[in-house]
DNA sequence: GTTGAAAATAGCACGAA
DNA sequence: TTCGTGCTATTTTCAAC
């Protein structure tokens, strides 16, 4: 009798992750310029395994870029708000490319609940802020609130591996 | 007659960057792990030259740092969520404590407002979700809204050089 | 800023567990 | 499959200019 087919088992297809996975995720998560050579030394393998773990993570979507953390203060925009924003009747649509297209705001989401939209925009000034605000208020009603200060880097959720 | 001493320029003291400054944070923001070489070639110039720009925008703490852009549903967090909370009278700093120690709060503001904070999460399922706002609920009152979806990647405010 | 040389690294093929 | 080794091309780093 032939075996059965276990079907290609792909290893994040249980959203699971090993702990060699979750060290490398956090190490990366730290520093995302550290070399595969480095990365290996850490957690006790060759560079090219770890390389090829991370080109795994890449491919199977978990790790999705590698990216900057800039402090936007340093640049001087010495404000950061969060603006709810719902939209006038039938002005969805125009709210949202407005959003996008304004540069101050820097990540925004469509989230549930009376208004549709929460921004996370900066400035270089009250008045900047405000200006911006006042775009969308032709169109939506706004609420805004500023930050006084932030955790530092949005962290990693638990990684449990089997 | 002796020349009048010029404070130390700092190059960054104004909040002005150049343009090739602007050009590698764009770059090194869609792709942290950019080689300088590549970076050099990109811009015209050379490794070192890169190089050391990118050092000097780390020690004047424009560039935080180099991180990772990881999907949390990849790992199996299907929810993510946006919670303000307004913890009740003389629990503030109570309140604050557990949500940094909350593992599923990836990322948190203290705002201006009646919520003192806004914590984003993430939860493998609404229950898991409704858990951790009920630890909050104990301490404070809660207003939750789900992300349906979002801006993919945090990115730049504009970035005007002289 | 640039160039050039030395050290470190990344990427590949291959073989082993 | 996954990892390790050895090789080569590339990159990083440091020096001197």
């Amino acid at each position: 009798m032939s075996k059965p087919k276990t079907p290609p088992r792909l290893r994040f297809e249980s959203h699971q992750i090993d702990k060699v996975d979750a060290t490398i995720l956090e190490a990366l998560d730290a520093d995302a310029r550290l070399s595969m050579a480095d990365l290996g030394r850490l957690i006790g393998m060759s560079a090219p395994a770890v390389s090829e773990r991370v080109r795994r993570l890449e491919t199977a979507g978990v790790i999705r870029g590698f990216s900057l953390d800039v402090d936007t203060r340093a640049l001087g925009y010495e404000i950061r708000a969060l603006v709810r924003i719902r939209p006038f009747p039938d002005k969805l649509h125009l709210v949202e490319k407005l959003i996008q297209e304004t540069p101050q705001v820097i990540e925004y989401d469509r989230i549930t609940g009376d208004d549709p939209f929460l921004a996370r925009l900066v400035a270089r000034s009250v008045e900047e802020m405000d200006e911006v605000v006042k775009t969308f208020c032709e169109h939506a009603v706004t609420s805004t609130c500023v930050i006084k200060s932030s955790s530092h880097t949005r962290r990693l959720p638990p990684l449990h591996g089997p």
